[in-house]
DNA sequence: TTGTAGGCGTTATCAT
DNA sequence: ATGATAACGCCTACAA
């Protein structure tokens, strides 16, 4: 494997000047520089990220905790776009990523995480899905010990950011077009689960739009889960006007209640994702852009291990009719 | 962070020898043993796999490559199966795993890759749906640079092995069982893509059954895309007594090809995904443990860096009705 | 059986 | 502006 060494040795100059080069410090000739640059060209030289993060505490290697419920398809197709997004990013950014699922510390503390992730110079993180009754990434964020980015959040602190698009206003506006010239007056809104960040900020978007239009609106959790909220449609959808839905998948699971049930009701959903071009035509949703979001995530820790402070990072978002 | 060298300290003896316990060496005294294990304890060591990784060869750094392109759903979910198997297994063997999409090399050489890869320390990769025409990979896998494992594959040479279930077998059979006590003569098979090992594959189990059987049989590629399936459903599925998919997927779209058609087939499907829960009630199909094949993957990765020559390791499967 | 010392490929601190 | 040189944390001959 050839080395900084064999660059240096080739370019005629020191080692720790071709580091210097290579990071882009100040103080380097044009000459000596185009020296460098033409021995990595001339030796294909890459350098070794491993070593780098062994000697530099600065060198960044982040994590991507995975926490969404790996139980249903669009889940994993989330999953997916949030993954390879955030991998794509990251290796334009010069970063080393690893990938980990939460499950896999189910029995562990956080002490035992964060050892984990020391013992593989994690210096950053992003989280996905952290749920707010979560205590082990919880507290994982609230350490401070890692740069954090988390997605859909909306933790703030010196060293933690969030990234997340506008949930209440677009729940707001994707069921206010859905109803909007209509004489519509209960509403039954099929929500996610209790303790996420998206949820909660959903359903607030909802709760404006019924005040302010004076709608009668009925909430209850399904659990991002198809069956569930196609189970509540069938047992309670005759009695409403128009089912709203806090995501793609409930959605589909009420309109095949309605199907089942032979009445027609409007229905949207959340999310944009793929599934709807077959069981979700015309439903109105919002779509996320989950890569983008994912590599807008990484720009972020990026900057927060560049000693940026955290903030919140709004992501836009399509209103869209499938 | 508590190094090695804290741990030596805290026990009371050198360096060399806590590396050596902790690595499993021979001619350690059972009284130094204990006292480094109890040193671990309480200082909460955990080996630095970056600096393991930097100083041996051996330690061992994993890739994954995914290839896994057709942008449906399914794929989604076999794709997070695989990886989240991967990982989980990695972990518990002391492995590092990176993750790598294949698209993000789409226009690098093999050498580019390669020097990545070893820029990375990487030792050993596990391919996810390698086709046959994919030049990159399969250079890659070729070069023999690196320890691979190829899951859905049949390469197999000093440093290489292949995991898969017996694909062949197991569409034999999932058809023979849609199909026995009926007494049916067309059959439209309805494939994968072209130069995949499992379509391959799948397609002959396809043939023997009908040479067998004396059944017509008539084959088309659908990219394992439903809408293709379904497609060509529409267009031709009257003219067959039966249908049978090279995946779940595509037994959906047929599926819904018939429904629109207002005609009644048996149909099969192949791969075991979630999805047919909902759409594919009573469709018989081949159920993949897709986490269970990575983790195997994992398991013959790391025999194979350890020494152990590449071979072909097969996984069960089960026929189900869904 | 245990310890010493050199090396893995970089980065970073000092001199020069 | 450039170059020695000491870390980073661990592994591994080799020596004792």
């Amino acid at each position: 494997m050839v080395s900084i060494k064999d660059v240096a040795r080739h370019a005629g100059v020191a080692i720790s000047t071709v580091s210097k080069v290579l990071n882009n410090y100040p103080n380097i000739s044009e000459a000596t520089r185009k020296k460098v640059y033409q021995a990595v060209e001339e030796l294909n030289f890459v350098p070794n990220s491993v070593a780098a993060a062994l000697s530099s505490k600065q060198a960044g290697r982040v994590a991507l905790m995975i926490d969404l419920n790996v139980k249903t398809q669009a889940i994993d197709e989330m999953a997916m776009r949030y993954i390879s997004g955030a991998i794509t990013r990251a290796m334009e950014l010069n970063l080393d990523v690893i990938t980990l699922f939460v499950f896999m510390f189910q029995e562990k503390t956080t002490d035992e995480l964060i050892r984990y992730l020391k013992s593989q110079s994690i210096t950053g993180i992003i989280i996905y899905g952290l749920a707010e009754d979560h205590e082990l990434l919880q507290e994982l964020v609230k350490r401070e010990e890692f740069k954090c980015v988390v997605v859909d959040g909306n933790n703030v602190s010196e060293n933690t950011s969030s990234v997340t698009i506008d949930h209440k206003k677009a729940q707001y506006e994707v069921a206010e077009t859905l109803l909007k010239d209509t004489d519509i007056g209960k509403i039954l809104y099929i929500s996610g689960d209790e303790y996420s960040y998206v949820t909660k900020t959903r359903m607030e978007g909802m709760k404006v739009l019924a005040e302010e239009k004076k709608y009668e609106l009925t909430s209850i959790y399904a659990n991002f889960s198809e069956s569930k909220a196609k189970k509540i449609v069938l047992e309670q959808g005759k009695n409403f006007d128009a089912i709203v839905c806090a995501s793609d998948l409930m959605a589909i699971g009420a309109k095949n209640a309605l199907l089942e049930l032979g009445v027609e009701r409007p229905i949207c959903g959340f999310d944009g994702i793929s599934l709807m071009q077959y069981y979700g035509k015309g439903i109105y949703s919002i779509s996320q852009n989950f890569s983008d979001i994912s590599a807008k995530a990484m720009d972020e820790l990026h900057l927060l291990m560049n000693g940026n402070g955290g903030r919140m990072v709004e992501v836009e978002y399509k209103l869209i009719q499938n």
